[in-house]
DNA sequence: AGCACGCCGACT
DNA sequence: GTCGGCGTGCTC
């Protein structure tokens, strides 16, 4: 008999000789054996009679240790390396798999101690019975609920935890960023006190392996955490919650390159439990999902229709020269904010002064290498790459048409700043990602402006402002990408959500008429999915159909891209598109050269098949390095 | 992940 | 001439 072994090295399943005396249930157990002269462990994922191939030396099992998965994580393990077209080791790697060897894997199984408090329970006929009911008799469904605010959509999770404390087994919460676990913590830790352990990215090493280690001996079964918290090596899941559902946090952008969202679904399909996903803003694909039947939106617990703040929108200053970035209107009303104490928030997704324009023939400086604009910082009189570091002084002609007319042209944090101080004769407090490492000095109080990056919007996430003032509107809008729209809507509506409920946030663009911008300004949920959705039919773009992106990085351009159009082109599948192949500016240091390759299909069958082929083939070149980006955020 | 092999720069 | 830098490839 031999076994199938998954180390967590970037390495599919190896095979191995099952020694004669060991046990019989080698499935989902971790073993020692041989590799590269070496004894590692690894997880046998199956059983088998004789060898796929021929090897030239099969090795045998040194050892047999204790079991690490479920029949139910090996699917999920399975599922995960398929569909992100990535090897088993790779998804090995991600699942806690380390944690638990190096802990020594403790093997008894304590009972989980569930604290019974005797709660009095309102007759509940709301749709939450649905989620208690599905809880309770290990049903998979998935739920969408979409509240009006945070503490809305806190408050619902916090009294589905309590209720279904004493049935649940195994749970997982999913919060999009670190920060967000502190809001959590301390009602979870009331009702499931040491049943509750916390699981993100930036433990120690130690403090990962004590939480992977409580899990496994089964004294916690409720997991607090972020994207990787969904890998929890629980061996039961009765419940999964994806708080700020939208989040982009959710996608890695390396390693594994999964969406914890989705991976929660499909979890909890394998598992047969209840995922809630939950979003003041929620994605247009898990819309999407509920009016397909996929999710149950879950709307009756909505509450009423809050009080928001006001959204206006307001045109940018079109007389040339002179005049002021800062539209009179915004101008007015942080003059009248500051007489009155107020806070005012000034946001600019764009660092540094401004960019630098030709005015003859309209041509913005770029970085060569990187194929974006250069940032002109006025302090340092010269201009920087944000994306490679490269700065340099200012060119004194237009590499384009050769004039001379090279001026300063748009706005960033800095002329922001500027010009609030010079308007408003006030100081103001810069909040950009490089420049404030924490702790912050924030002083609001003394300081009521603050210029910064959408950074700084988050950052200020629970201090309210009586308003505030977004500038970039337009270059967020007009981003190439067709989730554009969505980006832009979820923002707004993010920093909506920072501003007090009577306050104002004013929309500064050149296009008042937008459609979009109609649909914020109304806190139009219904008018711009149904928009939004109609685009991306015509379009053919998800969620009518899904995506994989292939960037291949490579040194010295003999043809490849010929030779990857060659290869593309000979052979034609039925309901597969193929965008590219294109150059696109290179993402890796030490590879100059990067193509793109966008693959395109309503039936994600052939889509992944055809992928899962391309993958193998592009391999095989030499001196090339592939990443394939399963469902991309950013195309 | 590690470990071997291989191809260009610094140097006893 | 060699030593050694890391960049690349392989592991049943």
């Amino acid at each position: 008999m031999y076994a199938d072994v998954v180390f967590p090295l970037k390495l599919p399943p190896l095979t191995y000789k099952i020694p004669a005396n060991a046990p019989y249930d080698l499935r989902g157990k971790i073993v020692k054996a041989p590799l590269m002269g070496k004894s590692l462990y690894g997880l046998v994922v199956s059983v088998i009679g004789s060898p796929e191939r021929n090897w030239k030396n099969i090795r045998e099992i040194e050892s047999v240790h204790q079991r690490f998965a479920s029949e139910s994580n090996l699917s999920l393990l399975k599922w995960l390396s398929d569909y992100y077209l990535a090897p088993m080791g790779t998804a090995l790697n991600s699942s806690f798999f380390e944690e638990t060897i190096k802990t020594g894997g403790s093997n008894q199984q304590s009972a989980v101690r569930i604290k019974n408090k005797e709660q009095k329970r309102e007759t509940e006929n709301s749709e939450l019975s649905l989620v208690y009911d599905c809880i309770k008799e290990k049903n998979y469904r998935s739920f969408l609920f979409h509240p009006a605010s945070i503490s809305q959509e806190l408050s619902i999770l916090n009294k589905i935890m309590g209720e279904a404390a004493p049935y649940m087994h195994g749970a997982i919460i999913l919060v999009p960023e670190i920060g967000q676990i502190e809001r959590l913590l301390p009602d979870l830790k009331n009702i499931f006190g040491e049943r509750l352990c916390v699981l993100h990215s930036r433990l120690t090493a130690k403090k990962r392996m004590e939480a992977a280690a409580q899990i496994l001996a089964g004294r916690s079964d409720v997991v607090l955490g972020t994207r990787s918290a969904v890998l929890a090596p629980l061996k039961n899941v009765s419940f999964i919650a994806v708080t700020g559902e939208h989040s982009n946090s959710y996608k890695g952008e390396e390693g594994l390159r999964y969406n914890a969202r989705d991976v929660a679904v499909m979890r909890g399909f394998i598992e047969k439990s209840c995922v809630l996903l939950s979003s003041v803003c929620p994605s247009v694909e898990s819309i999407y999902n509920t009016k397909i039947g996929k999710y149950t939106p879950l709307n009756a617990n909505r509450q009423p229709e809050t009080k928001r703040p006001r959204i206006k929108i307001v045109g940018a200053n079109r007389t040339k020269g002179k005049a002021s970035t800062i539209a009179g209107e915004v101008l007015k009303e942080a003059k009248n904010t500051i007489s009155k104490k107020g806070k005012f928030l000034f946001l600019i997704n764009r660092k540094g002064y401004s960019l630098i324009r030709c005015e003859d023939c309209g041509h913005t400086v770029q970085c060569k290498k990187c194929g974006i604009p250069l940032v002109f910082y006025k302090a340092k009189n010269a201009v920087k790459c944000n994306y490679c570091g490269l700065e340099k002084n200012i060119p004194e002609s237009c590499e384009e048409c050769k004039g001379f007319a090279m001026k300063p042209s748009g706005a960033g944090t800095e002329k922001i700043k500027e010009e609030v101080e010079e308007l408003l004769g006030t100081k103001t407090l810069l909040l950009e990602k490089e420049r404030s490492l924490s702790p912050l000095p924030l002083t609001p109080d003394i300081l009521p402006f603050v210029v910064g990056t959408t950074y700084a919007a988050k950052k200020l996430r629970d201090e309210k402002f009586d308003a505030a003032a977004l500038f970039n509107i337009d270059q967020t809008l007009s981003q190439p990408d067709f989730r554009a729209y969505e980006r832009t809507f979820q923002q707004t509506m993010q920093i909506a959500g920072t501003i007090k409920p009577d306050g104002s946030l004013f929309l500064q663009t050149w296009n008042p008429k937008n459609r979009i911008l109609r649909f914020i300004k109304n806190y139009d949920f219904h008018g711009f999915y149904e928009h939004e959705l109609s685009q991306r039919k015509t379009i053919d773009y998800p969620p009518f159909s899904k995506i994989v992106l292939f960037n291949i990085s490579y040194k010295k351009g003999i043809n490849l891209l010929d030779d990857i159009r060659n290869m593309l082109e000979a052979e034609e599948i039925k309901g597969l598109e193929v965008l590219g192949p294109v150059e696109i500016p290179p993402i890796l240091k030490s590879y100059p050269h990067c193509i793109q390759i966008l693959l395109k299909s309503k039936d994600s069958r052939i889509l992944h098949s055809y992928a899962r082929q391309l993958l193998n083939k592009l391999e095989k070149i030499k001196d090339v390095k592939i990443n394939a980006d399963v469902d991309p955020l950013k195309v």
